[in-house]
RNA sequence: GCGGCAUUGGCGAAAUUGGUAGACGCGCUAGACUUAGGAUCUAGUGAAGAGAUUCGUGUAGGUUCGAGUCCUAUAUGCCGCACCA
């Protein structure tokens, strides 16, 4: 019988769906396993094969897992709100919710085609209200709590209240924008909006002034990436530097946790690299030099307080609140100047033109250990977001430092013997100290130890551990997100009561920023007004007044996304995000599969999240994914074909690959990209080719050996002809004409030969082309694989066909647990041709094989386990396992060696002695051979190691 | 600049604890079947050599009876961070 893929697995799959077969219940008996995909944006291009990989190597595993005996959850969602959706809206005015629905259902009518066994009863969709409740709910919390350093947890700000009530600040340690002080009495004299503004410096979600690019044409904010040269990359339109009132999370707060819980987690280390790197903790100290003739101190941070004695001027970041008080009347002017000159670059010119630009401030700061005058200097080098925002400059061993130095001509003071400071400073931290009082003649490291202890000491400083961490901003200037539960009052945010979200996103006539400049929210009539009435109206907590303006920005793409794994564990939960026994049950994620491009941003904001959640005892773990693997990226194959460019060129002849290097074409060729549908095997599908595009319509060809169309008009293109194309490794886009739909290889080849071959193309975690080349094979072993089932005989095994079902049982359970798919295909094919060559078609053998190969290809296992005569599922089998015994025969392989060079490998059994095996080796054929007659001088034999004969 | 990962046939790649490198697939070669083949099947396929054999995992060393695997240096490529004091 023909392996007839397309009606199997159509039929399975409407099974699989009227059965509800893989629905999962919350409670069970058997042990829980959680395997979740990061949930995608559903783009409007749909699904090409790339998406698929990660899906199917979590699939694989959670089938896996459930033949095993556990109780998997593996869900699928929608991460829905998103830029592309509202750009679309603006240019066509179809509502982005139209547009994301539409693209959903392609997506899963995609994701269904290939098999997957989801439980869409849990699907969840970032834009849905029942889901945004629980981000607006979880931000709430964020702004009712603040960050206790010395608790190292989250606590609620009216623990905070209440000891700024009896203490003021005294005996707080508390995460916050800036470092306040003040007593009970100046707390309780503040009036209401004071007090509000006081919190906001401690809240887990605060509100502040945020500089931003601002374009007023455009009526938004631009990323750093949308500006350049201060206009708009679209439009070019002028962009300032606009400080606006933006919402943040203080994700600093949480950035040692964040760090050490890396240490907890099963991710790859290059992962775990790029979030400490990101994470960025530096320990060092703080110290405090005053300004000459003032009281004034100027507070710096320094990794390097061994190099103190070498500081010849202070660097303030322009943006520093110290400027102000130390520019001299007579250099108000420059400074002015320069700051200007500073105000109008972005952050990304002042990093790509590193030119050391900088003004004298007129003032001189005096160090506190050598007592030195130096200069204070302003410059965009030093960042205000960084430590103090100022730094002691040591131009000898810091680069930056020197290019600043030699630019003004500042003095450089070495201070590590040997070191040459003619053309570059030194920046390793090796060396004995010199020019350094009570430093001298340390080594660096002890130095800096030394200095330390003595900073301490002497109360001129504390060390300190820096964080390059930075809070997240939490605004956007778009419609399509979800809305803050917030509303203000006197010019304060209050949140909305818990009762009356969610906020349900309202509806605009247009996507546009208001002409006022506020956010397209603004647009919003009747949530606006009507709305905004009624909430006031029927809250009794709130005056009965009626104009109290709610929040227009909207969340980022990220607030979604930080915490939708918990809600798959109690997806329809109207009370809370998941219940206790919910998240008791289902814990974590135990296995995350997701690309590496989230490294530094969802990884980082799900990983704060929910730690957040943790501290306020919500949930029960304190990391959400315990182990994560990051599939590569799947790069297109672009094909070409080569246009004659040469002599005579009409546009319309196009040379066959192989040629192209001849003389008479060489660098006469024009590669052009050709759709990689119409090719296979690098082979151009010539009438498909013609029906392409029009202007090739009448394309005329060299074909691979040398011939042309004119050879012989008119005809068609002869069979034997050839049209060789290029190839080359790009990014999968249209405009490459490199995209492959998964629908037309399922249509083509199925979906079992699409997941079989995804895990066949390399290992999952290294990024590679799609290159259809190889498909056919596959596609050939699993019609081989189903013509062994034929006919079923009950016989028993021999030896041999269960040895090779075993090995194949080992191999394939060690390859799953390993991630490693794609050495597991082949596994199959060396059983499949080992048995085919045994003509064996013995139930015994093939029914632990249909098992073993359904998380793999689960359509044609689950027919073939009906075949079998099973009445359940296969997904219900249970999985096989493997007796050692019959793999291994009870032998060693030793190798034999001839004055140490191993020559050939002998297989004994495992049992015998030294003296055994000696005289097992030297009455030996091969060993006769090598020793050539001679007698050996010396034979060591390590029993179970090797042999090893001196001659 | 700092950090991480990688480098094996014509190609994608295997090699789980240091033990006969190149499994498996593609491609290629030859043959069978066929009106035909972009179908199917069989055999061969790292390099050199008629052969025994020798040489082969980016390069150079080292440890070891034995190294793709461990150590040192170095080159190249990819990724992350980057004026972070």
């Amino acid at each position: 019988m023909e392996y007839n893929f397309q009606e199997i697995e159509n039929r399975w799959q409407g099974y699989w769906r009227r059965e509800n077969l893989y629905e999962v219940k919350n409670k069970s008996d058997k042990p829980k396993y959680y395997v979740l995909d990061m949930f995608p944006y559903p783009s409007g291009a749909g699904l090409h094969v790339g998406h698929p990989l990660g899906y199917i190597a979590s699939d694989i595993f959670s089938r896996y897992k459930r033949l095993q005996g556990f109780n998997v959850l593996h869900p699928m969602g929608f991460d829905a709100y998103g830029l592309p959706a509202e750009q679309y809206a603006i240019q066509t005015g179809q509502h982005p919710e139209v547009t994301t629905m539409k693209n959903i259902a392609r997506y899963c009518e995609q994701l269904n085609k290939i098999g997957f066994c989801y439980d869409w009863m849990r699907q969840i969709r970032t834009c849905d209200p029942e889901y945004y409740h629980w981000t607006q709910w979880a931000f709430a919390k964020m702004f009712e709590h603040y960050y206790d350093n010395d608790a190292e947890k989250a606590l609620p700000i009216s623990e905070l209240i209440a000891h700024f009530e009896k203490h003021g600040t005294e005996g707080i340690n508390a995460a916050q924008s800036e470092e306040l002080h003040f007593t009970a009495e100046e707390w309780n004299a503040m009036d209401e909006k004071r007090q509000q503004e006081v919190l906001m410096n401690y809240r887990i979600a605060y509100l502040s002034d945020t500089k931003v690019n601002w374009c007023p044409a455009l009526g938004t904010v631009l990323a750093n990436d949308e500006v350049s040269e201060g206009l708009s990359v679209r439009g070019g339109h002028p962009v300032e530097q606009r400080v606006m009132r933006q919402w943040s999370l203080r994700v600093s707060a949480y950035a040692k946790r964040l760090l050490e819980g890396l240490d907890r987690i099963d991710w790859t280390d290059s992962l775990k690299e790029t979030q400490r790197n990101w994470i960025g903790r530096s320990e060092g100290a703080e110290m405090t030099f005053v300004v000459k003739d003032t009281n004034l101190p100027i507070k710096i941070f320094t990794t390097r307080c061994d190099t103190i004695y070498g500081v010849t001027f202070m660097v303030l970041a322009p943006e520093s609140e110290y400027v102000a008080h130390v520019v001299t009347p007579e250099q108000q002017q420059a400074v002015d100047d320069y700051l200007d000159q500073v105000k109008r670059r972005t952050e990304r010119e002042r990093i790509s033109d590193r030119r050391m630009t900088g003004v004298f401030s007129g003032s001189y700061a005096i160090c506190p250990i050598t007592n030195r005058e130096v200069p204070i200097y302003i410059s965009d080098y030093v960042l205000a977001g960084y430590g103090t925002g100022a730094i002691m400059a040591v131009p000898a061993h810091d680069s930056r430092d020197y290019a600043f130095a030699r630019a003004f001509n500042l003095d450089i003071i070495p201070l590590i013997e040997g070191a040459d400071i003619s053309e570059q400073s030194f920046d390793a931290k090796e060396g004995k100290m010199m020019n350094s009082g009570i430093l001298n003649g340390l080594e660096v490291k002890d130095a800096i130890r030394t200095m330390k202890e003595y900073i301490e000491a002497n109360n001129l400083g504390k060390v300190k551990v820096n964080y390059r961490l930075r809070d997240a901003i939490f605004s956007r200037q778009r419609y399509w997100g979800e809305p803050f539960p917030i509303y203000y009052k006197d010019g304060m945010p209050y949140l909305i009561p818990y009762n009356r979200m969610p906020l349900c996103l309202p509806e605009v006539d247009k996507f546009l920023p208001t002409e006022t400049g506020e956010p397209p929210l603004g647009n919003a009539k009747v949530w606006a007004w009507d709305e905004r009435r009624q909430l006031i109206v029927e809250n009794e907590q709130i005056d009965n007044k009626y104009i109290f303006p709610l929040e227009l920005n909207t969340m980022p793409g990220f607030a979604g996304s930080s915490a939708y794994y918990l809600r798959y564990m109690d997806p329809r939960n109207d009370n809370e995000l998941v219940s206790r026994e919910a998240n008791e049950y289902w814990q974590q994620v135990d296995l995350y599969i997701g690309g590496t491009e989230h490294a530094t941003g969802h990884l980082i904001y799900s990983r704060f999240w929910n730690k957040f959640l943790f501290d306020l005892g919500l949930i029960c773990k304190d990391e959400p994914f315990a182990k994560l693997i990051n599939q590569g990226m799947i790069q297109g194959r672009s094909n070409f074909v080569y246009r004659y460019i040469g002599e005579g060129a009409t546009g319309n002849l196009f040379i066959s690959y192989n040629l192209i290097d001849n003389p008479e074409y060489k660098d006469k060729v024009q590669p052009v990209h050709v759709d990689v549908n119409i090719v296979k095997n690098d082979i151009l599908d010539i009438d498909a080719f013609r029906r392409w595009m029009p202007e090739f319509a009448n394309a005329e060809f060299v074909y691979s050996d040398g011939t042309r169309d004119i050879d012989n008009p008119y005809i068609g293109t002869p069979s034997e002809k050839q049209y060789i194309c290029g190839s080359a490794v790009e990014k999968m886009s249209k405009s490459m004409f490199n995209v492959v739909n998964p629908d037309d290889v399922v249509e083509r080849y199925g979906a079992d030969t699409l997941r079989l071959y995804e895990m066949f193309l390399g290992p999952l975690e290294q990024s590679k082309p799609w290159d259809t080349n190889g498909i056919d094979g596959v596609h050939r072993f699993l019609r081989r694989f189903w013509a062994m089932f034929e006919s079923i005989s009950d016989e028993q095994p021999t030896a041999d066909e269960l040895r090779s079902l075993h090995k194949t049982i080992k191999k394939v359970s060690y390859d799953i647990e390993h991630f490693s798919f794609n050495t597991s295909v082949p596994a199959f094919m060396i059983c499949q041709n080992e048995l085919s060559q045994l003509k064996c078609n013995k139930r015994a053998i093939l029914e632990p094989l249909v098992i073993l190969i359904a998380p793999f290809a689960p359509h044609i296992a689950e027919e073939l386990y009906h075949q079998l005569g099973h009445e359940t599922s296969v997904c219900d089998a249970q999985w096989p396992q493997y007796d050692e015994k019959l793999i291994e025969q009870n032998n060693v392989k030793y190798p034999i060696s001839f004055n140490g060079k191993t020559r050939f490998f002998v297989e004994l059994d495992k049992s015998l002695g030294k003296d055994e095996i000696e005289k097992i080796i030297m009455s030996d054929a091969q060993t006769a051979k090598f020793l050539n007659g001679a007698a050996p001088k010396k034979v060591i034999v390590v029993p179970g190691k090797i042999v090893n004969i001196v001659i």
